[in-house]
DNA sequence: GAGAACACGTGATCC
DNA sequence: TGGATCACGTGTTCT
């Protein structure tokens, strides 16, 4: 990487490239003062080890120069997604890149709390509905997150079908490549007791959640969404 | 605001003040070497102009140390608001906030062309429906975004009584202090012609939208909420 | 020691 | 002009 380093390379050959390597070097020029003999400080650099101490400078200073491009450049595409932050400085940039990300994350939670919308992390809840009032079925009531794709709903009707469970009530969101299914599910009681029908959801859908794609079909955004709406 | 600059404080009172004001002055502290005489660089501070010098450079050292604490203290309230950002270095948390801004105004989007959600900007559209069918009748259809505020909606209903409107259909959406209204509305072209129908309906929204709120209601969000969905 | 990351003071530039 | 902002090279610290 720094093969351009070596002793033997370590002259500038332009004038350009010497006037960038350090206004240190140019303020004891001697034709600034050429009565003033520039001294040189204790641990810098004097002929005998110039060539070594010149090139880790200069490596020094490539590497902190790279490391500010690498900063600037996401700062550059920063103010390419903030409207109206053309002409301001970098600490007046990053404040409204902050308001921006409050913005966005506060309005992301209203719509999700009003809305049937998926929700970053996958979730499973199961909940069971007035047992009492019917003494042969069992009503659950599941919301369900996770990772859409293709077959994802018929392997879900095949395993609610496993469970002889009926369907009452469906309400499916998809939404940037995630699903939020909530359904209102009907079991005979005497197929098995409420806490194994539990069980065996919970198993089903976490089994759903997590198996990859069958399919060729890739998700949408690849970009991690690990903003929790709830936070 | 820089009342401590002036001539007759330019000596640091501790170690510590001194320290910090310029490893080029350490750095040709006689203790280093006694036998190499520092020498003064030409336009740099000697005696008969050391307190401006030292206090200018003292001012410009400490400006540039205002200007780095603000960028920072971004910075690190950025920190906190992106999860997983914990030992990023600089270029990498700003990264990561490029990636979730990203993120989130494409789920804003995605979610307001799904769903009836309020845009960021006023926007008024009228459309008039399959005029041919109906000889007597008048229909538009009107989506109407603005500012959230309780009396807009009372406001709506006698403006559009005022212009002989009736509402066949209304979808009203209100989320984080915006509004957003879809009308059918019909009116009697004996009435008005459609032109000035539209006009009119035009003139009533815009003053809707524009006018402040006349309770002490306080919008929600008082931020600015500057992003176009379209974009 | 080599490399990466940071804070610092400084020259240049723009009002 | 002086105040503010930026890029730069350097000292320091951590791994």
């Amino acid at each position: 990487m720094m093969d351009d380093s070596s002793c033997s390379e370590y002259l500038p050959e332009t004038h350009e490239t010497l006037s960038s390597w350090g206004h240190n070097l140019q303020q004891f020029n001697s034709q600034d003062s050429p009565f003033v003999l520039p001294l040189i400080p204790t641990n810098s650099c004097y002929f005998p080890t110039w060539p070594q101490e010149f090139s880790a400078s200069r490596s020094h200073s490539e590497a902190e120069k790279r490391r500010r491009d690498r900063i600037n450049a996401q700062l550059s595409t920063l103010r390419k997604l903030i409207p109206t932050s053309e002409k301001m400085d970098k600490a007046g940039l990053l404040r409204s890149v902050v308001e921006h990300v409050k913005d966005l994350k506060e309005r992301a939670k209203e719509t999700s709390t009003v809305l049937n919308t998926p929700s970053d992390i996958d979730e499973v809840i199961i909940e069971e509905e007035d047992e009492s009032s019917n003494n042969n079925n069992i009503l659950v009531k599941v919301s369900f997150s996770c990772d859409d794709r293709p077959e994802l709903f018929s392997e879900l009707n095949r395993g609610l079908k496993n469970l002889k469970l009926t369907t009452i009530e469906a309400n499916i969101t998809s939404l940037g490549g995630r699903i939020k299914c909530i359904f209102s599910l009907q079991s005979i009681k005497v197929v098995c007791t409420t806490h194994s029908l539990k069980h065996s959801l919970r198993v089903l859908l976490a089994r759903i959640a997590t198996s990859p794609s069958t399919s060729n079909f890739r998700i949408k955004s690849k970009r991690q969404r690990f903003f929790l709406l709830a936070s």
